[in-house]
DNA sequence: AGCACGCCGACT
DNA sequence: GTCGGCGTGCTC
């Protein structure tokens, strides 16, 4: 007789260790199911990493497991090998990788297929039939019944199928012609095999970008840098469809705000299958059918945003990461993984190609491939042969006009305007103004549980904190000197609204930002409504550079770029780079080319020079020897511990032990900087520091950060503060 | 993280 | 006299 197998479970707390359990009585588990297990005073759904014959628990504090929620398991070994990874290498809590890595449905303990409802015909239904002559409706609905046969029709099908099929369905009921059940059901296979649509004819070299991917045997990673309007997407398709005619799935890692209509509608049309779409705007049983039909295969291309690097797939054949460079693919708080890394280490993993795209590659990407680990597939013509657009300073010395908005820009606002283009003006500041301030002796209005200042919200008469959300109205006099001298000081994108209003009557302005798209997913809408052409002038931060075609847009103007020239993170360059390289690639990309104009207070800041003379190429480059020098990624390995408290000192205590347990255990192969306070100490009443562990190679920061961990866990000092690992961090603070 | 236990302040 | 504040300890 054996011993019953003891579970070891992943429960969905900041721990780091397993808890084992007995198998309920007379029950069998396999690993990767979900059990409903008693811990502590309350029950918790569980996931079944691995089965043991003996635990090193005390047989008296073993308890058994209340109930087996998955008969078969719920995730493959596939499934559970890349959750154990990530919990190794982020150095995070195993049961809230899984956490992560499962719809919310599953990790409540919902079953993987819901039950519905179903109504099914009886055996005294086929001979009946005839004499419904005088219900035509039941009769229509009985005759669908039998002829679906089987387990009948679902509460779903039949709202489609006849919308008041409840009141038609209750004389067949009484008349015991038709009985309502209950079973798990079935997905429906999305709609597919729908008219592919030929798509442009490939150039040279898109065409040997499609070649390059295909040779792969097994694993190989591709970086496809193409300048904005090249075709990135024409070669995904490519790729996609001869992975889908093998029968294999394809998953699609795109930014956030790149999950619009015009990227989904072009899968659909041109590769003839229904994409199946993971993003924040689903609700919780729509993720969840998402979710497995990805895992049963009925998904053929699935789409999705960070999260849906751990969706199970049947047979995988291909992951593409759109958008590379995108800072949304990193999740920024509790488990603090980045998609597309994960995606390189899947594909990895399942021997198949991975391929990221950019216009902007990050410097980890261009190292990867200068240092050929990487394959480069550069896409440097515009498809349709467009000219790249131009290019131009406007020194905000020598035209200052006012409000922020330089006379040259002004009149090129205009002129564009007159010859019927569309204009884009880019400023990453949301809200009125940034600064309220006072005149008489200049205080400057601040959050109360930030060290950060208040935006001005003029439309809506608010203050408000865009880091912790809080809000009040504005103040009318000063709250150091009680002058009421206050005014707004600074641009915004609703101020520059509002002066864009002023100056171009009659034109239909539009903006776009968080505050003007509230609900998740509807940015999608906004960009199409702005994109029908009705809109003279988009005014919007971030979320208007990525991605988005705008047919009819010839002009962008960079209202304040400088704030990015003098940030202190190590990865501004970049950053600025990028994120102007991306706004500018929305302009003129048919017939008529594009310009931009960037305003600056420092145009003799070099980084001008390299910008406008080698585009993003120059600054990445230079960028990266800048960084060789400095001993910075990618030529170094980045981790932060993170901590907040409610006192300073508690965060800082905590952090200097950290270090003391960190040197302890690097063993000189790695430095550790701080602890110091993050750049905005107090955010949301709370304060916040952190420790940088930066070493030369990935073991001597993963050694030590494996023995950090299981320290600080046991560490007293740990329990007032709130703490995490940051691995690879993209934000300094 | 949650949840209970535990020991000190302003209220029915 | 009690309700409740959050410090401390624990979860197989």
């Amino acid at each position: 007789m054996p011993p019953p197998p003891i579970l070891q479970v992943a429960i969905n707390v900041p721990l780091s260790r397993r808890f084992d359990y007995l198998a309920p009585a007379g029950q069998s588990v396999a690993i990767g199911s979900r059990v409903l297990v008693p811990f502590g005073r309350r029950d918790q759904v569980g996931l079944v990493l691995g089965l043991a014959d003996r635990s090193e628990v005390p047989g008296n504090k073993l308890k058994a497991a209340k109930a087996v929620l998955d008969p078969t398991p719920l995730l493959s070994k596939e499934d559970l090998w890349l959750c154990q990874f990530c919990s190794d290498y982020y150095h995070h809590p195993i049961g809230e990788v899984v956490a992560a890595a499962l719809p919310k449905l599953l990790r409540m303990g919902k079953p993987v297929y819901p039950e519905m409802d179903f109504l099914r015909a009886t055996e005294a239904a086929e001979t009946a039939i005839a004499g419904l002559r005088r219900a035509p409706k039941q009769a229509e609905l009985l005759t669908a019944l039998l002829d679906a046969g089987g387990d009948g029709l679902s509460a779903e099908t039949l709202t489609e199928l006849m919308p008041a099929w409840r009141r038609v369905a209750k004389p067949l009921i009484e008349k015991g012609l038709a009985r309502r059940e209950r079973y798990t059901a079935e997905d429906r296979q999305p709609a597919r095999d729908l008219e592919a649509v030929a798509g442009p004819a490939l150039n040279e070299q898109q065409l040997d970008a499609v070649a390059a991917v295909r040779a792969a045997k097994g694993f190989e990673s591709f970086l496809i840098n193409g300048v904005t309007g090249s075709g990135k997407t024409e070669v995904y398709l490519h790729l996609i469809a001869d992975v889908l005619d093998r029968g294999q799935q394809v998953l699609v890692l795109v930014p956030e705000i790149g999950l619009t209509p015009q990227l989904v509608n072009r899968f659909r049309r041109r590769l003839g299958v229904e994409p199946v779409l993971m993003h924040s705007a689903l609700n919780d049983s729509e993720r969840l059918a998402g979710w497995r039909m990805a895992r049963s295969g009925d998904a053929k291309l699935i789409v999705g945003t960070r999260s849906a690097v751990f969706v199970p797939l049947q047979r995988p054949g291909l992951i593409i990461v759109d958008e590379e460079h995108d800072g949304s693919l990193k999740q920024q708080e509790g488990f603090r993984y980045s998609a597309r890394d994960l995606a390189i280490v899947r594909a990895s993993r399942a021997d198949i190609p991975v391929v990221l795209g950019s216009a902007t590659p990050t410097l980890e990407m261009l190292k990867h491939c200068a240092d050929g680990r990487y394959k480069r597939l550069d896409l440097a013509v515009r498809a349709g042969g467009a000219e790249p657009p131009s290019l131009r300073l406007v020194d905000l010395s020598r035209s200052p006009g006012q409000d922020g908005l330089s006379d040259v820009l002004l009149s090129a606002v205009s002129r564009h305007l007159v010859e019927g283009g569309q204009v884009l003006m880019f400023l990453n500041r949301r809200g009125f103004a940034p600064t309220l301030i006072c005149g008489d002796c200049g205080h400057i209005a601040e959050c109360r549980r930030c060290d950060a200042r208040m935006t001005v919200h003029a439309r809506e008469g608010l203050l408000r904190c865009h880091h912790c959300g809080a809000s009040r109205p504005i103040d009318r006099q000063c709250n150091d000197c009680g002058a009421e001298a206050m005014r707004a000081l600074g641009e915004g994108t609703q101020k520059l609204e509002d002066i864009l209003t002023a100056q171009f009557p009659g034109r239909e302005i539009r903006r776009i930002d968080s505050d003007s798209v509230q609900r998740k997913g509807a940015i999608g809408e906004a960009l199409e409504r702005a994109t029908a052409g009705d809109a003279d002038i988009l005014v919007g931060t971030q979320m208007l550079s990525k991605g988005h075609h705008f047919p009819k847009l010839t002009l962008v103007g960079v209202i304040n770029a400088d704030q990015g020239l003098f940030g202190t993170d190590f990865r501004s360059s970049e950053r600025l780079g990028q994120s102007i390289v991306q706004v500018a690639g929305r302009a003129g990309r048919e017939e008529r080319r594009g310009e931009v104009l960037i305003q600056t207070a420092f145009p003799e800041n070099p980084f001008w020079d390299q910008l406008l003379d080698g585009g993003y190429d120059r600054i990445a480059a230079e960028a990266m020897h800048e960084r060789e020098q400095a001993h910075w990624p990618p030529f170094a390995r980045l981790a932060l511990i993170r901590a907040s408290a409610h006192r300073q000192s508690d965060a800082l205590r905590f952090l200097e032990a950290a270090k003391r347990l960190a040197v302890e255990a690097a063993e000189e192969r790695l430095r550790v900087l701080g602890p110091v306070d993050a750049p905005m100490a107090k955010r949301a009443g709370r304060f916040r520091a952190q420790l940088l562990l930066q070493a030369h190679d990935r073991q001597a920061l993963h050694h030590c950060l494996s023995q950090l961990r299981l320290r600080l866990e046991a560490h007293p000092e740990a329990r007032k503060v709130r703490w995490s690992i940051d691995v690879d961090p993209v934000e300094l603070l």
